[in-house]
RNA sequence: GGGGCGUUAGCUCAGUUGGUUAGAGCGCUUGCUCGACACGCAAGAGGUCGCAGGUUCGACUCCUGCACGCCCCACCA
């Protein structure tokens, strides 16, 4: 066996670890692998994204789910693969460029989308290679792309059967314009901020009024008033019916339009009178098509007012807004300008405000979609873990709008339809259109629209691939609650529409990393933990285990680079645990275990936690419930097997009984293999490195990640252990706290009296007590007999008497012993308060009541014990 | 405007169907190199369980209301 150094060290294993696994192939699975399907498709990162804390977590949820599926004999497979990102990518190229002076424009589209796979080539995607530091393990055999080859024809196969079924179509709408980027937006896209804003009213006259005769109107964007082709009033308002059909008359374009009755007015709102632009609002627009009202579009890509607006052309949109104010005011028409804030819809790419625009696009009909989605949900096809997050995405998916597909963008899918040039016609095909006259669409898909088929476009489809009928619908999708909208709904639409059957049977949503103290983390905050310093520093497992550890399903995970360090130090523990079993294992690896006869009490004692334990362990994994596995490895490992059991298995090994020897040997081999196996999923490496050391693999090819997940032996629990081995482990805590009170080194030993109704246990463990309470004997009495100069040490199933001589200070102690009277006094006070309440006596059942009386009891034999030892200790001051 | 989540020790969080003395990690105090580990061991201090009611013999736990915080969704000019 090799030396193995004195504290873990992370970096001097991880690396070499991760390539044996991976040469030795244990990434990488076939279809036609022995074991029930268990698989998980990565949600793509970026191409341009580089690894944070959220993909850490995100893939370490993986990797901890298909390790375990692995060692559970499943045919498991992780598919690894990036995102084109549409939008995210072009903004890196478009921003190299700028810094050369130049536009896309000035490349011309096919140079640039050239570049930009260029980019990807030589700078993207180095997320997937930091997934390796952390021991995640794809099978990177199986790497896709959201815009490779195989997923372009699926993108354009699914374009074109969705148009041929009426689900997509092309037309004019109302879409959310972001004028920095020049491109149509979907709705999910765009964030609600609010905005201290202004409520402008001002008076549009009559035509045939008289001077001051008009209606009032209020408004945000005073700019808009150049499309307006309306005032809508509600039919209800008496104030106002009666203007209904009057004219009034734009002041300063040649127009002239009516006012209209819609009951969408509030009348409680502004003047209650709505000036109505159809081409910039939604609600207008809406409007307008009741009334078919003319759409007038004012601005142009940048959001400059066209020729349209008259006078104001020309001007930006914020300018136009004061220029007609200002305008407005000379007319005589500007009534009041009050403040108001009110939410505004920005681009959540360009942070640009969004500008509601009418413009030719392509939607995606999603109500039929929809329905099924809805049901899948409902039947429980597919679930939501946590699933309070159900009713959100249901109401999601029950209000849904049709999806603005098309993006003015040039790196991304192009829209398989062609134009005719002089007629206007338009062609949808899955083969380019090579005729005179015909020009392909210039627009590209919405990246969300190829990665919605990821589940099934990685293992082929629409090829009929041994990998696709084994590994799809997927086992688990892992994935953040914040993009349940955005990509999962629509994964699960289109997956149930092309393949007949949910791409993923659960839903699993962690939450978002934040920092300690729950906030987000940003660069202008200054908190954004970086997760491979974190490895650099602490190692992978320390980094997994900390995020884990705090990750329960659907809450936001706090961290803090002190909470990794804290972790660091488990993995020390497990590390040193596994070092002193390896060293004293002399060559004996994990087998079968001997009779129980055999057994020592601490054998049946950490034999049955460690069953319990791993009976809570599994059933906390199989509920995605990673702090309760955490947390109970942790407390199994250190305040069990190491602070316990390898302190009580020492007197065995170190004594002169070589098959009692063995045999705790034999039960620390076996204890410490299946907790590196249940540990493995989230600690990769430490749990390797011991593991091949145990079992003697070292340097051979056999790793834990291929051996089988403890199934369990549910004969090891044993309440009779447990309750055996509490006693003396109450003794131990009691002597331990004696001595610490009572300033006696660990050094000085003692003998205890002991009386019990735990005799025959303390006497047949003797071996035990001494070595673990760390007195020299403890001699079994019937009763204890009073004598000076001695104090009592209270403990579960007895009472310990100690020669005081020589020990202790008196003084000190006496003083504690009143202290502690008065305590016990307060308690007894308490019990017989409850007792005395007849109702209680009564009502409550019958074990309840009797453990009060019992603590009564206790209570006064406790009381009878400390004034027994404050009068003894009185005498030996007295003698003394 | 609608919906969700949360409020327990200085900090971050557990607390299973209402019932012994409400726990853990970190931090803090004290004492310890005892043949795995000072990345350690032992002991300890620290909590009116957000507030107010209600149900109950008994409430951190169930009900109602309120306060505060966070998040998501939403076309009120």
């Amino acid at each position: 066996m090799t030396e193995l150094p004195k504290a873990y060290d992370p970096a001097g294993v991880e690396p070499e670890l991760y390539e044996d696994w991976r040469t030795a192939g244990l990434f990488h699975a076939e279809p036609d692998d022995d074991g029930a399907p268990y698989s998980i498709v990565i949600p793509p990162p970026n191409v341009t994204g580089s690894l944070h804390v959220g993909h850490a977590l995100d893939n370490t949820i993986q990797d901890v789910l298909i390790r375990r599926a692995r060692m559970r004999g499943k045919n498991a497979v992780w598919i690894p693969g990036m995102d084109h990102a549409g939008i995210a990518t072009q903004m890196v190229v478009e921003k190299q460029l700028a810094a050369e002076g130049k536009t896309r424009h000035d490349l011309g589209r096919e140079r640039f989308v050239e570049r930009v796979w260029q980019w990807k080539e030589e700078s993207g995607g180095m997320i997937l290679n930091q997934l390796e530091t952390l021991g995640c393990s794809p099978d990177w055999d199986r790497e896709a792309f959201t815009f490779d080859e195989p997923r372009n024809l699926a993108v354009t196969k699914i374009f074109v059967e969705l148009h041929e079924q009426g689900l997509i179509y092309r037309g004019a709408r109302l879409i959310n314009w972001d004028p920095v980027l020049h491109t149509a937006l979907s709705d999910i896209e765009v964030e609600h901020e609010e905005v201290d804003g202004e409520l402008v009213h001002f008076r549009y006259p009559f035509v045939d009024g008289d001077d001051g005769d008009g209606l009032i109107v209020a408004t945000t964007r005073a700019e808009t008033m150049l499309g307006d082709s309306a005032i809508a009033v509600h039919p209800d308002d008496e104030r106002y019916q009666h203007l209904v059909g009057r004219m009034v008359r734009h002041p300063f374009l040649d127009r002239t339009f009516p006012v209209i009755a819609d009951d969408y007015v509030d009348p409680a709102f502004g003047s209650g009178a709505v000036k109505i632009t159809p081409a910039h609002d939604p609600n207008d627009y809406a409007i307008g098509q009741r009334h078919d009202l003319p759409m007038i579009d004012i601005m142009d890509d940048d959001a400059v007012i066209t020729e349209v607006g008259g006078p104001f052309a020309g001007m930006g949109r914020y300018d136009a807004r004061a220029a007609v104010k200002t305008k407005l005011d000379e007319a005589g028409l500007l009534i009041k300008v009050e403040a108001h804030s009110h939410q505004v819809g920005h681009s959540s790419r360009s942070k640009a405000a969004i500008e509601p625009r009418l413009s030719d696009q392509w939607f995606v009909k999603v109500g039929p979609l929809a329905e099924r989605a809805i049901a899948a949900v409902k039947d429980g096809d597919v679930r939501l873990v946590p699933q309070r997050n159900t009713k959100a995405f249901l109401d999601w998916l029950e209000n849904l709008h049709d999806w603005c597909i098309s993006r003015q963008l040039w790196w991304g899918h192009r829209i398989p339809a062609w134009h005719h040039t002089e007629t206007g016609e338009i062609r949808v095909s899955a083969e380019p259109i090579d005729e005179d006259g015909w020009v392909q669409d210039p627009d590209v898909l919405d990246t969300w629209f190829s990665s919605q088929l990821w589940p099934f476009v990685v293992f082929g489809w629409p090829e009929e691939t041994p990998e696709l009928a084994r590994w799809y619908p997927t086992s688990t999708l892992v994935t953040g609650y914040d993009i349940n909208t955005f990509w999962v709904s629509r994964m699960l639409m289109i997956g149930l529409w092309f393949t007949d059957e949910v791409p993923f049977h659960v839903i699993y949503n962690h939450g978002l990393v934040r920092d300690e103290h729950g906030k987000k983390m940003s660069k202008s905050f200054g908190n954004v933990i970086d997760p491979l310093d974190l490895v650099a520093k602490y190692g992978a497992d320390a980094t997994r285990f900390a995020l884990l550890r705090s990750a329960a399903p659907g809450t936001d995970v706090p961290l803090a680079e002190e909470w990794v360090e804290g972790t660091k130090r488990f993995a020390n523990k497990l590390w040193n645990a596994g070092r002193f079993a390896l060293s004293n294992l002399d060559g004996m690896t994990p087998g079968e275990l001997p009779d129980r006869d055999a057994l020592a009490l601490e054998d049946r004692w950490i034999l049955s936690r460690l069953e319990a334990t791993r009976a809570e362990v599994d059933a906390a994994y199989d509920a995605y419930d990673w702090p309760v596995v955490a947390r109970g490895l942790y407390h199994f490992v250190w305040d069990e097997l190491a602070d316990w059991y390898l302190e009580a298995v020492k007197v065995r090994i170190y004594g002169d009984d070589a098959a009692a020897a063995d045999t705790a040997r034999m039960v620390l081999a076996v204890v410490l293999d299946d907790v590196l196996r249940l540990l493995q999923p989230m600690m990769p490496f430490v749990t390797e490195a011991l593991w091949r050391e145990l079992t003697g693999a070292a340097g051979g090819t056999e790793s834990l990640m291929a051996a089988d997940w403890p199934t369990g032996r549910p004969g090891d629990r044993d309440e009779e252990a447990e309750a055996d081995f509490a006693v003396l482990q109450d003794l131990t805590t009691q002597t331990n706290r004696f001595r610490s009170q009572n300033s006696i080194p660990p050094s000085k030993r003692f003998e205890l009296t002991v009386a019990s109704d735990q005799r025959s246990l303390i006497e047949a463990q003797q071996h035990l007590v001494t070595a673990l309470a760390g007195v020299s004997a403890a001699t079994c009495v019937d009763a204890l007999e009073e004598r000076s100069g001695t104090s009592t040490i209270q403990f579960s199933a007895g009472q310990a008497q100690v020669d005081l001589a020589g020990l202790i200070d008196v003084t000190a102690e006496l003083e504690r012993l009143h202290k502690e009277l008065d305590n016990a006094r307060g308690d007894l006070a308490r019990v017989e308060g409850k007792l005395a309440n007849s109702s209680f006596v009564e009502r409550a059942p019958a074990d309840v009541v009797d453990r009060e009386r019992e603590k009564q009891r206790d209570a006064q034999a406790a009381i009878a014990q400390l004034e027994e030892r404050v009068a003894s200790l009185e005498d030996l001051r007295t003698a003394g």
